[in-house]
DNA sequence: GATGAATGAGGATTCATTCAT
DNA sequence: TATGAATGAATCCTCATTCAT
């Protein structure tokens, strides 16, 4: 199995580095290469294509974020509890490794179209998990009986990846992860007053 | 001023048509040209590089939306109802022009780092718009006296960004108006069920 | 149309020279465009491709062939002239322009399948006029009742290239067009001595 | 010797079927080591390079060929009868091997000219023995006493060469070893009628 | 103003060959 | 002997931009 051995980790980890270094059009082959310490050609033993790099490289993060999630979900009961943690465990990898964040949150969004919707087949396991957090909610009566499912997974994937794409963009000059109980509480109640909510 | 000559709006119009129908990769100089009915050349006559072309894309087109929804939120009185409308502008707009659709929300985001970050600058009309409803809701008490506005603004554009994202790749094959008004519930109240909310 | 514009003749006549100095292999688009005088794009305005580039020379040179070769036997009442005429007209042409010899025996074979059935296409006009004359002195009773065209034009289309391919491998260093008429006996009579003929 | 190990032979004829199925520009060092069941680098413990595993593929089987020709000729008393089994057996051996056949009348022209210089050498040997039947019927008085042996040879050769050719282009759908009568016939009496030959 | 022919830089990928095991 | 992972040189083509007309 190529995704076991060595070489193949240490070019996914160059790829990160060259494309967070350099923008997604000039992460040349060749680059990258000399980042991993590899030959050019070493890379097509491991990887079909320059896709293939590029893919990979957000497959095996985002199963990284995947596994993260369910495993600090797990421990929590309620279901606002566990959309919490998943907030800050998102941001917490994010803000750990702000080469990858400049990855995921702006440089692999220029990829054309073939490649996003091979990245948008990768998110599908994110977004799930997602959903049976807030299916679990709707059925312990923590969230409302009539929350459109789909819907609601829209607005809370969209606001945690355009706080992060911010904070990327404000070159990471505040604190993310603080921001994860802000976000939960504005998830959770929405912008109104207690007052005006009758 | 050359943004009032008719070639100006000519060249801006085939831009979004060669953009929405063959991407932004294959969106070259010469099919916009040829699309058109002016030479390359031409082209370079009212734009510095192919660059303020796609800018001017976007902006031409975000104004049309700023002032648009300007115009709606004017004849509001609360803050609530003027988010209303402007989510069902903003989708109505798109509704009304896939092409513009296609071309917002998933082309011009495969430019490269600085047209995206020159993009963003446009985008802050948008955003003020957005903050300014945030902040007028605050004052009247309709929003919480706590509500942090730049997150809030976060969490509205990145909700109806992705919402507006979901339906392109969905290929309009739903109502995206229809969704504004529970857009704009969840947005305002949240997740949470009522009952919960004490 | 392309092909009368005097670059398209500039960078066909290029490709024989880079081909014949260089190799198939070795002949490179931008050897071709600095023999030619232009840039390497300016190739691609006057062909598809290469491989364009490549058929062209066939093309364009054996268009000649069959031209030179319709005219002369042309003014030949016989067959058996038609047949002469044929051959010295073959070898003059060859002779006449070694690198042009050099291209098309020994360079141009080793092309790909696809590149090479596409100049068998192009060598059918040829081998039709060779038929044709075949045809012709069957009729006229100058050949024989029982001759087998198909096999006849093979005959002779072999001879002729394995004795020009030949001549090019020797480095052009006997008198090709001296030849013809001794080809042309043997064709016409074969190796047989007269007396065993009974 | 070699020469004489079993893994020589086994990818002699690996490189055979190879070449044969995938094209001489497909024909890679790694398929034909797959095809012999060997690893890439045993087969630089045969041969010096790609170029000497060609060769040698020539090599063997028109050694072959003259094998086999020298063998059916000794049987023969005349010139002329030595001619038509040889035309025989060269058709004979094509027919049984189609895959040889398309390998050396297709593929293995389209090397550089390099390896077809050195096919050329090797070819000299069955070019030999054709020169030697030539010598043999102009003693015996059985061909013209000024026939041009090597132009004789050129026609002959030439002509099987290109009658081959076109039954391997024309996929085999005929009987290649039916026409060596009609090819004997020509190459001894030509295109001629016998009314006229006066 | 308008044209469009010409320019030329830049990069993914293949595959013969090597050599440590 | 035999292996096969690793090497790295080499090239076609695209397309934004220019500038003579």
């Amino acid at each position: 199995m190529k995704r076991n051995r060595p070489k193949y980790k240490q070019i996914i980890e160059a790829a990160v580095v060259v494309i967070a270094e350099n923008g997604y059009h000039q992460a040349q082959i060749s680059k990258i290469a000399r980042q991993a310490g590899v030959a050019d050609g070493t890379i097509y033993l491991y990887f079909k294509n320059k896709e293939d790099v590029l893919i990979s490289v957000f497959q095996e993060k985002m199963a990284m974020f995947v596994e993260t999630i369910n495993e600090v979900i797990a421990g929590k009961e309620t279901a606002s509890e566990k959309l919490l943690v998943m907030f800050e465990s998102h941001f917490k990898i994010l803000s750990a490794d702000t080469k990858l964040a400049i990855v995921t949150q702006l440089e692999l969004r220029q990829s054309n179209k073939d490649l996003r919707f091979k990245i948008n087949e990768v998110l599908k396991d994110y977004l799930s998990v997602l959903e049976s957090i807030l299916e679990y909610g709707k059925e312990r009566g923590e969230f409302a009986a009539d929350l459109d499912i789909r819907l609601a997974r829209q607005m809370i994937f969209g606001t945690i990846d355009e706080t992060a794409t911010t904070w990327v963009l404000n070159e990471h000059k505040y604190d993310l992860v603080a921001l994860a109980p802000k976000v939960h509480k504005l998830i959770l109640n929405g912008c109104i007053s207690e007052n005006a909510a009758s």
